[in-house]
DNA sequence: AGTTGGTCTATTGTATGCCAAGTTAATGTC
DNA sequence: GACATTAACTTGGCATACAATAGACCAACT
């Protein structure tokens, strides 16, 4: 009797409930635009519990690593709060977004090879200023796929971790104006200069070149986003 | 009737037992020098439980915060394992470190106060490069002391959040000789440098001393300390 | 009407039991 | 004796029950 030789896939693993949890909440917050209204939002274990059809345990593991990763606040017999940075926090974010990219840059401009730089500068002239004017809309998310393409290119996986967390907190603030159109126009303008200087592997007009653009970010955010 | 003014402080809050427990088992990690032996080292959840006599629930709730945090890895079904940082997570880590370290020097050199920079001063100062050469032992903390000193005066919470952690970790190799002789002396003259180039407010050159000092320690480290 | 103490409810913290999936040791077969 | 098989044990994941406390509500009393 022959064996039949079934063409199957491997099953692959399935996630842990505390991942899912942790997924569903954490891109439920995402979708909320959270600085839209003042009232204080709350979390319900319970009800998600019910909700998500799982106990209240890896509910709560789910919560307590939000919690750690500063997206909500746990208040013991209070309840569970989905956190508003505040302006010095989001400032604060900027600044250690603008450190770890520059960095970035700087390694970069020294250890790249030419391929990805290549690519890097198809990502910059895919948006040319004229186009940019028409759908704004779309800059929001190309400008974040600029800057995460330059932090992964830098082949350092614990900066790309580390920024994640810091543009998740700051694209929940987006819609209060960060990305306006003269920004945009600006932004596409500067990284050309960026692209520039890490084709010349001139590393440090680079660095700055990033740094100073991701400053000038922080210094936006500073004069004309209100939060508190 | 007169109401009694008894002089009586608020009962502070007790720490809730998985906040002792993650201290507990973090401190118990950080005094083990786990980079001693070869051995996987394991912890286990209903050892520690009877062992700090709580039940499991807070013990895995600290656990798996250590787990989010780098210090341990949860692997299903089989164990908890303490981690070794191999060399290339040890070398982006003191990557990061010298991207964060060299943009709060920056902050410093803008925004410092005189007596801040004072304080500085005075640390540099305590530690001449003769009394280094007799007491290295000693120094290795005092280095680390002023490497947070400039990144508490930065002013910025979340740089100290983020280095602390990755302090954490390397502190967990500095048997490994990473703060030898040669280097304590080489490094006290560094920081006198970087302490006169904030002096001056000199904020090009405050960052790049502080890039390149952190830098020759990644590299110090990337030459002669053996992990993998 | 206002205050005061009790009670009830909502909500998180903790303990414990069971389960599925590995690991290890014992056992049986050749 | 070597190897396959199975049984016992380990271990983390998950569910559930109970405990503790903050805050709302309420009734009684002044």
């Amino acid at each position: 009797m022959a064996i039949a030789e079934l063409n199957i896939a491997p099953i692959k693993e399935t996630p842990s409930l505390k991942a899912r949890a942790y997924r569903a909440i954490k891109s439920a917050i995402l979708e909320m635009n959270i600085y839209a209204d003042e009232t204080d939002l709350r979390l319900d274990e319970r009800g998600l519990s019910q909700r998500l059809g799982i106990s209240r345990t890896p509910i709560r593991e789910a919560i307590s690593q939000l919690d750690q990763e500063g997206f909500v606040r746990i208040v013991p017999r209070k309840g569970i709060y989905i956190i508003r940075k505040t302006k010095a926090e989001i400032h604060d974010m900027i600044t250690v977004w603008a450190a770890l990219e520059s960095m970035a840059a700087r390694l970069i401009s020294k250890g790249a090879d030419d391929g990805d730089i290549k690519r890097l500068r198809a990502l910059v002239d895919q948006f040319s200023q004229d186009e940019v004017a028409a759908k704004t809309g779309e800059y929001s998310d190309a400008n974040i796929e600029f800057h995460q393409a330059i932090i992964r290119m830098s082949g350092c996986p614990l900066i790309s971790e580390i920024t994640d967390g810091l543009f998740f907190h700051v694209r929940a603030i987006r819609h209060r104006s960060i990305f306006k159109l003269d920004r945009a126009r600006r932004s596409i303008v500067d990284h050309k200069e960026i692209v520039a200087a890490i084709e010349a592997r001139d590393t440090e007009r680079a660095e700055r070149l990033v740094r100073d653009h991701t400053m000038k970010l922080r210094d936006h955010v500073e004069q004309y986003v209100e939060l508190d």
